[in-house]
DNA sequence: CAATTTACATAACGCCGTTAAGTTTGTCAA
DNA sequence: TTGACAAACTTAACGGCGTTATGTAAATTG
């Protein structure tokens, strides 16, 4: 077993699957921004092709299932980057304070401003294919139950720090979930909770969930 | 313009009229329940077609649109007949007790009984198709406004009997229906909240928004 | 340069919603 | 009773869908 350095052979061939790897991650990403597109532009995944997707990258409908092994999978995988997305910007939320009670409450804005600014990406993740949330992502991704931890922990450090009534975290939490799903699932699927009313019900119900569980103020 | 008893002639046409209408609002009531069933068969209406009603009943596909427009007009009258059980469900609640309290806590637990045990009317009527809410029913059946002012005359009773703080009675009333539709919610689209715990959830919420709003018990 | 693999496209299957064009069956005036 | 007519229904067809099998041209490899 000797150590030599690469030949050009070798060098060529290795980049050479780079590239060709490169080109299949970009098509990938093709498919899913155009898929996103037409989400957004039908307003939901209900009426959207995959024969829609391939004509308006250019590529005959069959490709597709070269990068995903069928229509669901694709949407899935839309799925998949709005948990990403929204994990990340919880996380952001939860450091940006130490306050236990100011992170609690800048969790909860940022649920909801994701809800706000993605409404299609939060219905297909919690409104319409709920299924997504226990489905194993590929490859050691995110999955929602770490969206889930973040509020668990913001709730858990409250208790710890006396700002609110000891009690099961993982049940306050979910307490929490339901009242901003609540608000953010009402606002995306009737036309009775606009953004700024959606936003006034959100503090409104913070408020009481803090005098209910004990929280000095929230 | 004389007037005389109707011929045997015109008892005739006039029965047979009947009949055929008769015979009109049976198939047509035999295309619901099949829609109905396969929706409950299949978890949803998303995958269901007017061609498997059709088989199921025993007719072509084509008579279908005899009764209804389109598939869409087919699945909003299984939506209307969720929103009238629905109202009624809300109405008896009320009518069931004279303690303002009380009763706002029966209307409560009617809604949620309705989402636990209408999952898929549920689904339909407020998480995925919430533009029907706003869609006139023909003949003037009840819409969901209806059902929502049921919610709001039992806060505007108890807000008047001094049970709870004096308010807004449509905004206490939408910041009720977030809070139980959350729990309802999220029990449908999700696995993280079976029946026992959204029940569980229902009454902390119930009574965690009893003393923000200011009720003494509810 | 020949063999093989990769990256695509074409064709086809069965299903869908919907419309157009029949066909049967019942009604009704003469 | 008959013949026109309408009601209730079916069959055929169109274009679109997801998906699979099959072909093909180009890139890669030995």
């Amino acid at each position: 077993m000797t150590e030599t350095a690469p030949t050009r052979k070798q060098n060529l061939r290795k980049n050479s699957l780079e590239r060709r790897e490169r080109g299949k991650l970009e098509l990938r990403r093709t498919i899913l921004e155009a898929a996103v597109g037409l989400f957004e532009r039908q307003g939901g995944f209900e009426n959207f092709s995959l024969r829609q997707v391939a004509e308006e990258i250019g590529y005959s409908a069959t490709t597709i299932y070269l990068h995903f092994a069928d229509k669901e999978e694709l949407i899935f995988h839309v799925a998949l980057e709005g948990f990403k997305a929204f994990g990340e910007q919880l996380e952001a939320a939860y450091a940006h304070s130490d306050d236990v009670l100011l992170r609690l409450r800048l969790v909860g804005r940022a649920y909801l401003n994701f809800a706000l600014e993605n409404p299609i990406h939060y219905r297909l993740m919690f409104m319409q294919r709920g299924d997504f949330l226990e489905r194993k992502p590929p490859g050691g991704q995110v999955s929602v139950i770490d969206s889930f931890g973040i509020l668990r922990r913001a709730v858990e450090a409250a208790m710890k720090a006396g700002a609110l009534d000891p009690g099961d975290p993982q049940a306050v939490a979910g307490l929490l979930w339901t009242h901003v799903h609540g608000v953010a699932a009402l606002h995306i699927a009737t036309p009775y909770f606009p953004k700024e009313q959606a936003e006034g019900l959100f503090e409104w119900s913070m408020t009481i969930a803090a005098r209910g569980l004990g929280a000095r103020a929230l």
